[in-house]
DNA sequence: TATGAATGAGAGTTCATTCAT
DNA sequence: TATGAATGAACTCTCATTCAT
């Protein structure tokens, strides 16, 4: 039996940490063949160009992001355990996967990125009806009187700018507040409590 | 004094839109130059290297931002003042300047990026003590049973949390939704409310 | 003795189409396989190198070519029956075999093209003595005062000239009187008339 | 004054023989760059892409061949003063310019060459109806009873054969007949005088 | 006999930058 | 102040070819 082609797994890995770093424009391929140990014809031969190449790692991205967040949004789901569960989850995804944070980031900026589309894609095919599902149940909590924002794109815009923005924007804020750094991980802790602590006071009734 | 050329500030203004749209690696001098009018050395005459227009570009950008949020930051600034200004503030500046957003972005995505560095500069010279200042004003707050949040790196992450990412992240947000695009008017005097819902109903107490 | 395997013709077969279609350069050795449903090594298994492959092809060309112009050049012949019957078997071979054609074409345009050397080897192991038997033949005609033509090399150049030219001429001659194409039959029974008719006018006496 | 670009001219010359000896998928960009003396950058300055640099080429050969022909085709042309100069200056013309030569021969192999649209185009502006023109004069022809062929094609693709092929043929046949060369001067003299004699011979009346 | 993985040597093209004018 | 011509270095991508299996 052939050894699977472990060059490709690598070409990927290394791809996803070069497009995170230097954006797609930025990322060489030559730099993702060298550090993959290849040589810098054998990404063409896998994925047949650049384009293509990042578009694996986008999906790859955003496949695991969701696979992140799925286990999250069963039917039984009440707004305190989702507000108390949703900023551990994203924010200790993302600071363990940085690179993944800066490709999701990066499909943001670009507009017309691939990422919206394969979410969307993704999204039609959840087990519980995923978005539609997510929408309705926003609006049952609503009606129930259990949370304070009925709108489902408002609610969910909360949740993500919360946690993931903070991440990317830590550096910024802690060089204007010339903040010396906490260690991450007492930085995350932190960031977790203060998010779930704003999100269930600012959002639950 | 000779009134600066008005060459070169066309070629700044294209190439704040151009390394908005493209990034840095992604941005193309000809393109700048072309957009701008004039012949692709000019540029060079003007700014002397690519690197350097983009240095004047995150400059200008950082100055109108931090133009926009001094007038807020008063010594007699109160938290309730503060987080029903801020959010309509940022929100209709950044929705009306997408590219001063992008670049914003971007940068906090270049961690090496020279933004931090800018805004740190910046702030050290501002009027009322810049960073320095507002942190204590938290921590008076804090003190004085005013806010929930002690932690003003916490406290300010939540303000540009809310208000910058729910920009950039409303394309992915509604593409997973599938909800019909509002008009952007729309959209973002929606945001706002609901933003500075969160923040007082959050952070007050 | 093994019959030759079918891959091997088969990879022949898309090469002289191939090398007809997109001349020696312009050739792929990747398409070559892929038409042949092969394995893109396989080629190399069987042919060695791309230029050894393209030998095989112009000789296998060059060959079907020979056989097809032998029989008219018997001992008896003379040039009434000759002129007769060349350009009909010519055109009616080349415009049958269109690719074998545009090999020849190509050859000729090469100044050091194989073929030439292909032929001369061959035509010095031809029954009646070829070419030498050829050109005196016609050296005989003359004299016999059957021909007005002395010279064997003018006399051969009309013949080819005329068959093989008009049939990769006609796009552009037409494409010039911006004439509606009539039916392939129709053009090469026509083009066979007219050019019997010249050529026995004008070389016959 | 500027000095006009004469790097853009020679490496149109250069590219015309590149293409002319190699083909289009044979000619290296680099080597055109090198021999017109240039860096190998600026061939794609002036033209684009290698596409775009052979289209002008194939643009200079045929609008040199067409003003090679154009003078011949006088409304007050006679068949006979037509067989009698047309291959002189056809032969004339493509033995000292081989490599125009190659460069139409070339377009004839691949079908959809662009000479035959270039020539049409350049045709339908031609000063005495052109090609239009010239078919009717064929048809009066033979109505005078002035020559043996009707079709204007046919007796076009006699004409461009003879004159045309012979070159490129040459070396063929006279590998085929072992035939030493005589000086190329003596040998096109000859092949004049012989095309000549055959067209008259063959197609006036 | 046949293949998938892998490669070295370029090929065409791009791009920031320079320079004489 | 402004430009057209020109370049060097790099980049994406191609292609004939090899090799272990």
């Amino acid at each position: 039996m052939k050894p699977a082609p472990e060059s490709r797994r690598r070409i990927l890995d290394v791809a996803l940490r070069e497009f995170a770093q230097q954006g797609f424009s930025g990322a060489r391929m030559d730099a993702i063949a060298r550090d993959a140990g290849v040589n810098k014809a054998l990404p063409f031969y896998y994925f047949s160009s650049k384009e293509n190449l990042y578009a694996e790692v986008v999906t790859r991205v955003m496949g695991e992001f969701l696979e992140i967040i799925a286990p999250i949004l069963t039917p039984e789901l009440t707004p305190d355990v989702l507000l108390e569960r949703f900023p551990r989850v994203l924010i200790e995804f993302f600071s363990r996967k940085r690179d993944f944070l800066r490709i999701v980031g990066r499909e943001l900026l670009d507009g017309s990125g691939r990422a919206p589309e394969l979410l969307a894609r993704r999204m039609r095919s959840e087990p519980h009806g995923g978005p539609v599902f997510f929408s309705k149940m926003v609006t049952k909590w609503f009606a129930a009187g259990l949370i304070r924002e009925a709108d489902p794109v408002q609610f969910m815009l909360h949740l993500f700018s919360l946690c993931i923005y903070s991440i990317l924007a830590r550096p910024m804020v802690e060089a204007a507040f010339q903040v010396k750094n906490k260690s991450d991980a007492a930085f995350y802790e932190e960031r977790i409590r203060s998010v779930t602590a704003v999100l269930k006071k600012g959002l639950l009734t």
